[in-house]
DNA sequence: CATGAATGAGTATTCATTCAT
DNA sequence: TATGAATGAATACTCATTCAT
């Protein structure tokens, strides 16, 4: 991820270069594009802003299109980053759920402008195969899949259905965040991850028991 | 100059066909905006799909903007009168619940377009203040707490802040709609509706206890 | 003018109808036209201001070119007999003409909007051969002609080309009501016509004699 | 991240080009203009006459009518010019008023489409405050109406209302140029000039008193 | 490489006119 | 005859993309 200056000889390596202005463009374009959606978004804007001319944004990024599906992109992948650190090396399934929850609340919470992609991304593109956070998704699944196998074969968690449960588990986060963004909540991450996990893991019944 | 004011008749102006017209066109346009979404829908194309007139259309709804702000309101008056429908009556609070979860699931399994309405409104609306599905949310708000209220008052659910449980309640739907819609998957809402009650009502936890 | 009625029978014969109907729409028409000018002008609204549908105005004007230019025609047509009556029997052709001058200004003080037909009929129609306007003046112009050269051939007036004189005198007029009108003079018409006679009549220069 | 904030030069912006940009095109546009109104006016077929791209002009021009006005504030500044420069330097008020008369009636001799420009202004647009010409005229105003002060201070002028003499002589040009457009009259401007200053200094009377 | 000038496809909206009732 | 509902041609303006400098 860091880029290492191979600056060793005469010219520094296209390779380098192609790659720290793309990193340059991306954190500005992710923000431009939460603010405007994504027809409204004038390319010509974006250039001003980070002061290049508008051909240089097309130099690092073939079309608006792409340029667009960059920046969810990495706003993605810093999520997933964000959560893989959280849950590194815990063992335990519930505080690894625990912590895996508290970690995507908050990740939105200090980046809330990447819901709106998130939203701009299907409005716009309904027809792509999978939004992008879908796709990441798929990848992430049969490992977080398994922590929920784990906490079942364990018995902390009663025989269900670990797909359903997980499912259900990444929905209501996914229907959090997007209702916090619409009604413009201005509840803790902390504080929601904590509700949140009482009542899936505990239920809402006085007597637990059956539905 | 001699004249009497009131001349032959002429055609009557139906009073009832300014409501039909947009009866007609409503659906139409739901389908339509759902298909293309908001921008990239051409209202062409939506006339010679009603059959009519470009002028037709603009002659029954002022803009393209109205034409589509009719539609999600639309939209979002049938789903919560199907909810209302189905709690008609209904005295126990988890009964209600219940039903309520199903009807919401149903209502969007039948009309999926409209899940996508909701998502265009707030891609390309972002600064309306309220999306209209939490407009009508709100108004709603006060009547669905008092069946929480009541549950807990009469000991079924246990002591929380029923705002709280509303709410994830709701973000939780609304999590599973999207998901639904994105990743076009195909549980029958019945089954869907069960497993969120499950967990909601029970947890996932064998031991009830700690959070 | 005047229509007779001559509901005698039964029916009342259609022409008076058809002429009756346009005398109620044209006086409406001008006003209309000149508020909004030709290209802003909504047929819509006249039919609405005028209490009737559209498509009366239709019935009784084939477009709405020719209900423009018909009430120009009927605005010019006012002029002329305004100034006809205002010379009639006038023998001195100074007084003649003194006569004529106020006429003139004091029918577009009367009828301001007329002005505005007239620009707009030649703004907008600029390659009609002549506007209504000039093809009246045509016809007028032996008659007014007549004039001038008497007064020439009994001395009131010194020797000069009669076409000439006349045509500035109407220059001159038609340049006041356009002024008037762009720049919202107040002038009384009675004291601009006496301003512009006297320096037609005597000039400007102290010593009268040669140019 | 690193990086220096004024990279390669890349295409330097050309400073003058905006001006040079709007002086091709104003000219082009004012005959344009001229030709088919304001309405009637395609912004498209200008772009063809001029062998650019639509966007080119409105690269330079916001708008539509944004560009119209600046074709005819550019006309009436060069009409402003061309009577600046001819009576230039001269004293005798009657020299300068002759010269003035025969600068404006040249001016729109040779630029006859001007005279449109200023019909099309008033037609389309009504209700602005005054139309440009009047604009110019009244910053001219107090500067003209200095030489026929002067003219009649020095006797040469008889003792008259030197404003209202000027308003006249005004209108009276102003009523010639557009008389002259509309009945495309060919007379040289040189004669019409000589014509209308005779009758203005010297009266058509023959014995000269007073009216 | 970087730039920004040029381009033209794409689209909402208006309103004169028609014609069924 | 009177009406007004329906129609679709016409047009300003935007902005992604290209490419000469």
């Amino acid at each position: 991820m860091v880029s290492v200056d191979k600056r060793v000889a005469g010219r520094p390596r296209d390779e380098t270069l192609v790659a720290r202005r793309r990193e340059e463009i991306l954190p500005e374009a992710s923000l431009f594009f939460a603010e405007f959606g994504y027809r409204n978004a004038d390319v010509q804007v974006l250039a001003e802003r980070l002061k290049v001319g508008k051909g240089t944004v097309y130099r690092y990024f073939e079309t608006k299109e792409a340029l667009f599906f960059a920046s969810v992109d990495a706003g993605i992948r810093r999520l997933i980053e964000a959560i893989d650190i959280a849950v590194e090396g815990i063992e335990d399934p519930v505080v690894h759920i625990t912590k895996a929850v508290h970690a995507y609340l908050g990740f939105f919470e200090r980046n809330p402008h990447i819901v709106e992609l998130l939203i701009i991304e299907r409005a716009e593109f309904r027809d792509r195969e999978q939004a992008t956070y879908f796709q990441y998704k798929e990848r992430q699944h049969e490992y977080r899949l398994e922590v929920f196998k784990q906490a079942i074969a364990q018995g902390t968690i009663r025989p269900m259905d670990p797909d359903r449960v997980m499912r259900l588990f990444s929905d209501t986060l996914y229907g959090v965040i997007f209702t916090n963004n619409f009604s413009r909540r201005q509840v803790p991450s902390e504080k929601q991850a904590e509700e949140i996990l009482d009542i899936f893991f505990n239920g809402i019944l006085r007597e637990t028991g059956q539905a």
